[in-house]
DNA sequence: ACTATCGGGACTGCCCGTTGCT
DNA sequence: AGCAACGGGCAGTCCCGATAGT
């Protein structure tokens, strides 16, 4: 990596700690872009040249997530059953999650932290997932061999466990530490296997089944 | 309704079709509040008094949604199956939908084919839906008597029947009118009911079953 | 006038005679709308609401100026030959500046200062009297009902009369003060409507003469 | 011409010829040095050999023209009258445009179409008129044994003329070819001719006429 | 030298608090 | 009383010129 590339990568996450931790400080709204800046002593147009927005900053995690959990899935065996590979994908997304938490020097709980103090970070974060949920979408119905835009089924499988997963990362506004949320995510996802593998399969994804087409609906 | 209500009533319809055209014909973000404000000749402040935002002008429908959908589960008998009372509500509000498009001189189709054209405002509304999802959280765990920030269950059963209503609500890309929407969201209940029916009463929500609740997790 | 009018017009005062007392110290380029608006205590935002742009403040006087031209011309007699409405017109205009000259206060002399430093600044400042040709060559043409794409007198006629003028403002370069200018304009106007007189009569504008028109022309 | 001359001629054609291609499909400001020395497969370097900027190739025409104005001014008989001499003086400049209008090949056409899609650059050409018209004057005034600061005759004729000329180049904008400007400019000049001709002489410019000048107005 | 990056200034849009008008 | 004009603040974009790494 050259010089460039390195000096690029501090500038960053000097962005971001120093944003965070202004955001606990006074807060998300009350904080501007200006003082970002300022405090790792760049000028604010160059700010937006490493985030596309104060928002991008907050979220970065959230982008982290996709890049991740699209490449894990795309690395699942083809014959797996699509449930059972979207749950290990987000398995292992919360494995590299785990892993990274030791040298991320508690700026994942800083982020949640600024984020639960701003419900409306928390929409926005969603919203992100809704992208998110829509390639993994593509990626399932490629897998079964399905039209998404006809059948719905592979967009509601991934939002059912996509549900899961936002749901086990939510519970943990009491936390002290982020050591709680993978534990968390992983149980939310225990329940959802559970609980989908009987009833899902039944729906035989990618078969002819006409019932659950949407086509085949009254329409 | 007194005279005055009325006036105010007529002003945000009138808000609401000047914009709606103004977006499609120009784009949502091409579009200031300031040429809303001319364009029923109103001074762009009093826009604000209508409209928190732009963006709630847009996302009106969803507030809507929220005020129907609790209203309507708040409704709904005291010992009816969780399950059954969230798919039942979601009914209701589908019903509601059905029914006030009549009157709607086409609004809702309008807003729809705003929003596929600025897919900002799909991740937008999308967020809004994690706002409805926690009221309705509340109300599930009231039903329930469990506390949901130790019993993420709750969370989970409604974020699960909520994913449902989404895609049924997304999947209308290509319909020419919205007369499609609600049978696919009925569609997507449908289909989550039969999955969930058989898995989740398993989990016996708000008995003490201990492999289910976050207190007894590992973590 | 209610207070309102009166605060903004005092605004825009103070805003233009900062300016130019900054661009004469330090050069336009150099001079930054943060300075100006500092300069005057308003914030920088506001400025944008008195002036387009930082050069809509120098060349505020050449808006001035269409907007007495155009009015000044749209108000001669119609049967008023188009030379002479044109030199009424120009005389009128200098009228006004006269006029308006004494509470003043030097700012138009120093707005020409300011135009000479700046090269660049003359070249925007003839473009827009471009435009405002454009305008008078069209009411010109109206007047004289004929074809302004065709029939390229009413064109001739307003950029003479406007040379004129032009020649009438330039040639003070030299002077202290700005007391000069109207005279000079109304000399270079003078010596135009004596030159032109005899002989522009005799194109019979707006006559069918053949000869005049670019229809006629052998190309 | 030796063939080292005629080779710098191809080459400072083949330039031109590029760019404004270049500028026509991409636009002025879109089109760097370097594509277009690439274009004629010189070194970029070359290219500030040949023009000393890229402005100064769109704006050749112009340069072009003060070369030949003021060349022919200077050409003309000493004693003939100032007016006749202006007016002569631009014939030639028109006839010159009209003999290397055939192997042009609608460079004139291109070049103007290029400035009609960038007004700025429109301003930048009538600028450097203002110049070329500084230099008509002072000639003019020493022709006239006047002195151009404190008699402004010689400017005003010079601007009127030079007016003339403005007008016949500018009424094209709906011409298909450039064929017509000549004609256009021709006919502006013998419109100007007759005007000013009778008016003009009795102005008696370069005679003790006290009325006429600067000097003996009241002001 | 070439190019990516940075800095900065003009400018716009959204939104809100206050103030004057009716 | 209520409403609209106004001013202000901040995010964000664009363009250009300077700079610094490769």
């Amino acid at each position: 990596m050259g010089l460039r590339e390195r000096k690029k990568h501090q500038t960053r996450e000097a962005l971001i700690d120093a944003a965070l931790d202004l955001f606990l400080a006074q807060g998300y709204e009350a904080t501007t872009v200006d003082q970002i800046a300022a405090a790792v002593e760049i000028s604010p147009r160059t700010f937006f040249r490493y985030f596309g927005s104060k928002e991008d900053l907050v979220l970065y995690y959230t982008t982290e997530f996709e890049r991740i959990a699209t490449s894990a899935l795309a690395a699942r065996p083809a014959d797996e059953p699509s449930l059972a590979a979207l749950i290990a994908t987000f398995r292992e997304v919360v494995q590299q999650i785990r892993a990274e938490a030791a040298e991320d020097h508690g700026r994942a709980l800083k982020q949640r932290r600024v984020m639960e103090a701003d419900p409306i970070l928390i929409s926005k974060s969603i919203a992100r997932m809704g992208d998110i949920e829509k390639r993994l979408t593509a990626e399932i119905a490629r897998r079964e061999g399905v039209d998404p835009t006809t059948d719905l089924r592979p967009h509601l499988l991934v939002s059912l466990v996509t549900s899961a997963m936002r749901v086990g990362f939510e519970c943990l506004s009491d936390a002290e530490s982020f050591d709680a949320v993978p534990d968390n995510v992983e149980h939310a996802l225990d329940l959802t296997e559970q609980v989908l593998r009987s009833g899902w399969d039944q729906l035989s994804l990618g078969s002819s089944g006409q019932v659950a087409t949407k086509a085949s609906s009254p329409g």
